[in-house]
DNA sequence: CCGAGGATTGACT
DNA sequence: GTCAATCCTCGGG
């Protein structure tokens, strides 16, 4: 159990400004109820140490620029508070939570993170002996890694950001130094891959790249 | 209908 | 440094 107090963000606090909540999410704690092999349910609590923001039309690099409206970007549409979940590269699942008004197509992505003292062993124990390549169990210096972690994949896409989705995000007052950075892995997206619109946790290990 | 490419990762030269 | 994996999405014909 965590000692210091927590509250759970509710899907509002993703109405404001892209850029603002991108900072605001480091330090942040991402929570996934599962179901563990006994069938008792259990909650991971991983703490979110980059992100990346999507900022809509004007940005070339967002799946939503110039207005582009698909069956796979409509929920980038919908007022903040809900998740964008999709798949890239056919293998990776990424996810996202959309942010700002109705309308206004924006995102944040979530790039990495780190388990929490808190979070459930056992759980932590089976995936390990899952998944041997893990060098750094409770590191996930990358977007795709985390949703594996967390088993996180398309079921969750567009449903809201609070508990009953069995994925919400906690606030216990952990307020980290930020760095900003390039985005990662938009080079087809012009001048704009050279925006500071990646949030990165000063030096800490679990980031993505450097 | 079909072809191209991706908000990545890990393995390999 | 290079490159394959793997499949959904998107735009063009």
């Amino acid at each position: 159990m965590s000692t210091a107090s927590s509250t759970v963000l509710e899907p509002a606090w993703f109405t404001r400004p892209t850029c603002v909540v991108a900072a605001d999410l480091v330090g942040k704690v991402l929570c996934r109820k599962l179901t563990d092999s006994d069938g008792s349910e259990k909650v991971l609590r991983m703490r979110i140490s980059e992100t990346e923001a999507y900022i809509g039309l004007e940005d070339p690099a967002c799946h939503s620029h110039a207005g582009t409206r698909t069956e796979r970007t409509e929920i980038m549409y919908a007022q903040g508070g809900v998740f964008y979940v999709y798949l890239t590269y056919g293998i990776h699942y990424l996810l996202n939570m959309i942010t700002a008004v109705a309308e206004s197509p924006e995102s944040v992505l979530i790039r990495a993170g780190f388990l929490t003292e808190d979070s459930d062993r056992l759980i932590d124990e089976q995936y390990q002996s899952a998944d041997k390549q893990l060098t750094h169990p409770k590191q996930f210096a990358g977007p795709g890694k985390l949703t594996k972690r967390l088993q996180i994949d398309r079921d969750l896409y567009g449903k809201s950001i609070e508990p009953t989705s069995d994925v919400w995000i906690e606030d216990d007052g952990c307020a980290p130094p930020i760095s900003l950075r390039p985005r990662i892995g938009i080079d087809y997206a012009g001048d704009a891959k050279d925006w500071l619109l990646r949030y990165v946790w000063t030096d800490h290990p679990s980031l993505s790249k450097k």
